[in-house]
DNA sequence: ATCAAAAACCGACCGTCAATAGGTTTTGAT
DNA sequence: ATCAAAACCTATTGACGGTCGGTTTTTGAT
C-alpha cells in the first residue's frame, strides 16, 4: 500500500472525527493548507478504492468512515514495508530489536502483556 | 525512505554476499531477470546516495557493501511507516498487537528477552 | 415533469521517483 | 598516447499522488 501526505492526513481527520463529508473535510483543510473542494473529493475517492474508507449517502452526500481502525492500518503498513525483507524468523525479531530503544517503560509493559495474550492464543489455537 | 523491486533485489544479494561490484550483482541479476548493465550501476548508485550502501574503488571498479544490517533497515523502515500515524504512546503499540498474530511461540520468547534487556537498559540510564 | 443547484465523476496535467538504457567522460593499464 | 573498462550523465517510460477544470448524475423544490 501506498499513502500520500494528504490521504494520511485526510485518514487521520477521518480517524477523529469518526465520519465526515466532503464539505467537512475541505472546510477543515482549507484553513490550514488549501486545496480545492475537487481535490478533497478525489482524495476521499482513492481512499475509499483503496478499502481504507467506507461511505453511504446521508441525505445526498457521502459520509465517509474509516474502514480501518488506526492501528490496524499501522500493523498493516508495517507488514507490507517488511515482507520483502524478511527472509527467516529472526528478521522481524530483530528488526524490533533496532526499533525496541523506541520504547519507555510503560510502552514495554504494555507490550509484555501483549505477548501473554498471544501465547495463550497459540496455546489454545493446539 | 522509498524503494523499489530492483533495489531490495539488490538491498538482499548485498546483505548475501557482503561485498561486490557491478558487474558480479550484473551477472548475478541477468541469468534470473535481464535488465542491462547500466541498470544495475544506477542501481547501485541510487542505493548509494539513499546512503544504503557504501563503496571503495578496488583497483578500478567500485565494490559495493551494504551500510546498514537488514534489521537496522526494516527498523527505519516501520519506523518511516509509522512515524506519520503514530500521535500518541499507544499507538505502536496498538499496531504490534495487530501485527502479533503473526509471531510463533519462539519468536514471542525472543520478543520477551528483548523487552527485558530494553527494561534493563532503561533502568541503568536513569 | 421541470429545472437549478449540489454532488459525484471523469479526464488532464504536473511533480516525483524507480526502472531502464544510450551516450559521454574519466581512468588506469600497457 | 591508446584503448577498453568503469563511472557518470541524461533522457525516456511508467506508476502514482496532488490538483483542478469540466461534465454528468442526482436530488430537492416548485
Amino acid at each position: 500500500m501506498q499513502l500520500g501526505e494528504l490521504e494520511k492526513l485526510v485518514l487521520q481527520y477521518l480517524w477523529q472525527h469518526k465520519s465526515a463529508d466532503v464539505k467537512q473535510v475541505y472546510n477543515y483543510f482549507d484553513k490550514i493548507r488549501g486545496g480545492s473542494l475537487n481535490t478533497y473529493q478525489s482524495t476521499l475517492d482513492r481512499l475509499y478504492k483503496k478499502e481504507l474508507l467506507s461511505r453511504h449517502k446521508v441525505i445526498n452526500a457521502f459520509q465517509y468512515q474509516p474502514r480501518v481502525e488506526r492501528y490496524e492500518l499501522i500493523g498493516q503498513l508495517i507488514r507490507s514495508v517488511t515482507c520483502d525483507f524478511v527472509t527467516d524468523d529472526n528478521s522481524l525479531v530483530a528488526a524490533f530489536s533496532s526499533m525496541s530503544q523506541d520504547f519507555n517503560e510503560e510502552q514495554l509493559n504494555k507490550l509484555e502483556a501483549l505477548i501473554e495474550a498471544q501465547r495463550i492464543k497459540l496455546a489454545k489455537g493446539n
